[in-house]
DNA sequence: CTGTTTACTTAACAGTGTTAACCTGAGTTT
DNA sequence: AAACTCAGGTTAACACTGTTAAGTAAACAG
């Protein structure tokens, strides 16, 4: 294994044990074995590790998503599984998920605003799937790109809402996921099929 | 001005303009014109003093939801006008509304929980408007509570993707906002209400 | 044997949160 | 008036942080 794999390797680590304050440049290196100017040789700044970290954690949430689109399926079905999915992951690997949207762009100057919008690649499975429901006309969208984001928006608020342990006590998690699944694309599909 | 108030002023100055990975306590005590060591006077430690500042911005939210509560309004009206203020404070005062949901709790372990759940102020103002739904009969929803957390969920999901700037260039804010409310109210209100 | 490149290290800078110890002036007690 | 207490600050220091400039030792090329 190469240091550059070693160094993401050990971040990661560090970032999903002990958080993010605690991924300090001289922690990775002391676990790598190595200097902490030896990571500078690849990669620019703690931000570009950042992005590397962010990257991958995007990648494994794409990689989950996709494991559920099955075009044989009822559509509504589909967006429902994609939903459940994105959740599950979500609260299967908190710290992974909260990394794609903890760095805000105007905090990393220095990068192209592209790398942060690469959360599209996980968000275009859905549209996808709209799309498709649009074309056999089982839906009627006007805008399937502003309908994915925002089907897209409102799940990620129910699973930042858990993360952030913003969730009332007596509010059992399953309760609330299956609430808000349902309630999410119940007002997705009203909106344009008569009921 | 008492110290303690002009610490928690220049430190919100400064965490607006310049953003969080400024607010230094060396900075803020410049600003003040004292030394840094003059802060653990008034504040235990740097945790203490970012949780002043969310309590603050909480407060401030919570006022601007107060604004628009009417009960001579129409219910679905209601809820819509508090969707939308919710979303127009989020907007209009981007890192106050994110200083709330930055610090997660279990990087805090000293704190108190109850003091991150405070964000309930804020929603239990949706609560008691669902509430009052379900007692004059218009709306027939079996927890309250769950539905509450439910539509605050959303609605901070809109904003969360709006404010991290992970939208898509190509989607309007206004047109997002649009939809997105009318998807969370129609989700809500299809669940027991026969069309 | 020399020159160059690769992969790393050492030393240092400027900054961080935080603590312990100290000072200074005002108010209170004797 | 002299002594004591104490709030409201200060200075100095510790152990850390990201990052850079310069140096080094081994591998390889001609």
């Amino acid at each position: 294994m190469s240091l550059r794999e070693e160094i993401l390797e050990v971040s990661k680590d560090i970032l999903i044990k002990d958080g993010f304050g605690k991924m300090s440049m001289r922690r990775i290196a002391r676990r790598a074995d190595v200097t902490a100017t030896s990571i500078y040789l690849y990669f620019r700044n703690k931000d570009d590790l950042l992005l590397a970290l962010i990257q991958e954690s995007i990648d494994d949430l794409k990689e989950a998503l996709e494991e559920v689109v099955d075009p044989s399926k009822d559509f509504i079905q589909q967006l429902e599984d994609m939903a459940r999915a994105y959740i599950r992951f979500a609260l299967d690997h908190p710290r992974e998920y909260e990394i794609i949207y903890m760095v805000r762009p105007e905090e990393m100057p220095k990068y192209p605003r592209e790398k942060f919008n690469e959360v599209r690649s996980a968000y275009e499975l859905l549209a996808d799937i709209i799309d498709r429901g649009k074309q056999e006309n089982i839906i009627d969208v006007d805008d399937p790109l502003i309908s994915a984001y925002t089907i897209w928006a409102q799940i990620h608020g129910v699973v930042s809402v858990m993360l952030n342990k913003r969730l009332d006590t007596r509010v059992p998690r399953e309760k609330f996921t299956d609430q808000a699944v349902d309630h999410i694309i119940k007002g997705f599909i009203i909106q344009k099929t008569p009921v």
